[in-house]
RNA sequence: GGAGAGGUGGCUGAGUGGCCGAAAGCGCCGCCUUGCUAAGGCGGUUUGGGGGUAACACUCCAACGAGGGUUCGAAUCCCUCCCUCUCCGCCA
């Protein structure tokens, strides 16, 4: 959420980055909900001081004199009694205008439509020449007895999965190994709740806007998370940190759960886009300051690299464009990984800044060593999302005889398996 | 699920209708004192918003878990919700 003041200020500057992230907002609404309630402010608090200093008095009168003046201040009560009601509509509707607008992306975010204008910024590792014909991760590991999708849709539906034996094994070990690679960092591990209030999905700025993507238990009023960042990003929400104790970073690790509504159609097939996986998801939160965010931002997206050259992954880096960013973020730098049954990079992580566009929901703030109190401003990343991982994993570690060598780093985590076979043997 | 207790500033904790945005202590900040240290003295120290200012100052409003209500007046009384704790029951 955007400062009213802030965009009391700079409308044009809210208007402006609105049409770079392809959004149709309505920002002199904004301005004029905030005009009025102003004006009416002005009103409410003169009436409200007189009422005050009424009542007061009233304390100090003799006792046969009270009823009288208790009833003069009853009718200025009532009047009161409008403006108020006025007010709490005019706050309402403010709020809530806030609340669809977006945060402004940073001057180095490209301009662009889709994903399809992305910059690339680097690329590391090469793809792999295959001299056999390569299998999908789908063909591979369901061959090796591994990954069962057909009785995961006979059990829950579409976009499921099941996983057996070391396939199990290699889902929970790389997580393992992304939480220790993580730890190694500086990263406090938390094993956050899945289920989360409204409260926590409007403040990390999924809702308003997000209610179709995510699952929610009506009975409860509850929403399953879609990512670990929701409940994380929450922990000190409604908090006045000290600076001392900042930056905090977080690693936490979840089941992710997502409706995948509107994606009808798209990647039906495989392990890319599914109903529930894993996450490792690192968090930050620091104090306001842009050259810090930068940094962290930078830190964060190095910490996914370094993961994916432990795995021996190729993978790419694009800074991602504005009519690709979402509402809150800043800036966002995706990780896609070489996946050969794409015959393309694949988004496998999602680095974002959001200066202080989900503190301001959370009331997340701190008192700086001026003794001023500020929002914090908070980033997050991947670390590892399986089983999408599981893809470039086993595809580009594919042997012509249909087994898969793990990299060196991870057998430890897989219970000193060298290769997958196929299971049983 | 049943019975009970409670939620006050960064923290501990007092406050049961006006003198309370809130005692006291701790912590923190500033100044002072004392060779150093330890200690001591004085002052300051909630948050959000409006008006005002070049910026301060100043001023007003709101907030004692959240939201409603009673009352001329609510931290204090009533209702609903949320949360914490204790006992019982159930349970991975």
């Amino acid at each position: 959420m955007l400062d009213v003041k802030f965009v009391r200020d700079h409308a044009a500057l809210v208007k402006t980055a609105a049409t770079k992230k392809r959004m149709t907002v309505d920002v002199d609404r904004v301005l004029e909900l905030d005009a009025q309630r102003r004006e009416l402010m002005v009103k409410l608090d003169n009436d409200r001081a007189e009422q005050n200093r009424l009542s007061k008095s009233i304390g100090a009168l003799p006792a046969d004199q009270r009823a009288k003046a208790a009833e003069e201040v009853k009718s200025l009560k009532a009047r009161l009694k409008v403006l108020e009601d006025e007010e709490r509509t005019l706050d309402g509707q403010l709020r809530a205008a806030l609340l669809t607008l977006p945060s402004v992306p940073a001057p180095e975010v490209p301009e662009g439509l889709s994903d399809a204008d992305n910059v690339e910024i680097k690329r590391v590792g090469v793809p792999r020449k295959f001299d056999f014909p390569p299998l999908d991760h789908g063909e591979l590991l369901t061959r090796l007895g591994l990954l069962d999708q057909e009785r995961a849709a006979r059990i829950s539906g579409a976009r499921q999965y099941m996983l057996f034996g070391d396939g199990c094994l290699l889902e929970h070990g790389i997580l393992r190994m992304a939480l220790d690679h993580m730890i190694e960092a500086g990263f406090t591990p938390v094993q956050p709740p899945l289920m989360v209030r409204y409260e926590a999905m409007e403040g990390t700025a999924y809702f308003p806007g997000g209610e179709e993507q995510a699952y929610k238990m009506a009975k409860d009023d509850l929403f399953l998370i879609g990512t670990a960042e929701v409940p994380v990003t929450s922990i000190h929400a409604g908090e006045i940190l000290d600076e001392a104790e900042l930056p905090k970073r977080y690693v936490g690790m979840s089941p992710c759960f997502r409706r995948e509504a509107g994606a009808y159609g798209r990647d039906t097939k495989g392990l890319y886009r599914i109903h529930q996986f894993w996450k490792v998801e690192q968090v930050v939160i620091d104090r306001a300051d842009e050259e810090q965010s930068k940094l962290h931002h930078r830190a964060i997206l190095e910490n996914a690299e370094r993961l994916l050259q432990k795995l021996d992954l190729p993978y790419r880096v694009v800074n991602v464009c504005g009519g690709d960013l979402g509402q809150g973020q800043v800036q966002k730098f995706d990780v896609e990984t070489w996946m050969p049954s794409r015959g393309n990079y694949g988004e496998t992580h999602s680095a974002s800044r959001f200066h202080d566009f989900q503190s301001r929901r959370l009331e997340l703030r701190y008192r700086g060593k001026d003794g001023k109190v500020r929002h914090c401003h908070t980033l997050n990343n991947t670390v590892i999302a399986s089983p999408r991982i599981l893809i470039p994993l086993v595809e580009n570690h594919q042997q012509a005889d249909g087994t898969v060598v793990l990299p060196p780093a991870l057998r430890p985590y897989v219970a000193g398996r060298e290769r997958l076979v196929a299971r049983g043997k």
